[in-house]
DNA sequence: ATTACTGCAAATACTTTGCATACCG
DNA sequence: CGGTATGCAAAGTATTTGCAGTAAT
């Protein structure tokens, strides 16, 4: 059985001038399939069986060098570790002070990007964080 | 010489609940007095000199409960270290991706706290990270 | 006296670096 | 062959934990 998504994600990796090695068309492919916003550790734990030689290096290469590719950005809502996300479209990221789960939130966000703050810093990227409870844990304590 | 905020500070810990001990009352102080963000680190050689059996332990300490009392608010926009803000007004940060500085936006916030946003999650708080070239950095780069 | 706070040292968590091996055009 | 990617091991950085000493009520 054939991912799907496995030739998107050779395509992307192409479009982006990357080499499509077998990790990084996985890697690609997880983030694309599971969209859950992974930390190194998690992309590691979830492909260490498909991929028994994976190493944690080459996870935190490929994570660095998808960054710079901009195939990737980096969600900072967790203070502890980097997740990244592989979604191109502009939108809101939402965790759960109770589960701890990140979810994509439809937002329209501001668009300050290429425009100058009033205090005249040139902006570059934009990201919008919200904490709260999340639906399903708001469910479960009732 | 007296810092004009030492008193200020005393009476914010009062008001939160948090018994003031000279280690919280500079720290309180230092963060009002410096906006600047700044990472424990940061508290710790700042303060490292005017307090010389201060620890990091402690810095981490009053840092976290600061965060309980609702002192200080988290700011991730660095995502190695976690830096702490006392501002109590909504506001906006923005990071110079060039000299590593974050500076306080002054932004009307969208203000979703205590609403549902369309998935049914429930907002606590909300943060607005932006990245790009200060003023500053545009200015030297001409 | 009891409870809370401080701070040293050790442990842990996340990420980066050095380097030898393996892969690809 | 020559450059790039991989992955093990070790180092580095940020934070947390265990615990004994200290201060405060």
């Amino acid at each position: 059985m054939k991912n799907p998504m496995t030739d998107k994600a050779k395509e992307i990796l192409k479009a982006h001038g990357v080499q499509p090695s077998i990790q990084r068309i996985k890697i690609l492919e997880f983030l694309l399939t599971q969209r859950i916003h992974p930390s190194a550790d998690e992309i590691y734990r979830a492909l260490a069986s498909e991929l028994p030689t994976l190493s944690k290096t080459t996870v935190y290469n490929t994570i660095e060098s998808f960054l710079k590719a901009g195939i990737l950005k980096p969600v900072r809502i967790d203070s502890r570790e980097l997740r990244v996300d592989a979604f191109t479209e502009p939108h809101a990221h939402f965790r759960c002070l109770n589960c701890g789960r990140v979810y994509d939130i439809e937002f329209e966000m501001v668009n300050l990007v290429g425009k100058h703050t009033k205090e005249g810093h040139l902006v570059e990227s934009e990201e919008l964080y919200l904490e709260g409870i999340c639906s399903d844990c708001q469910k479960k304590r009732m």
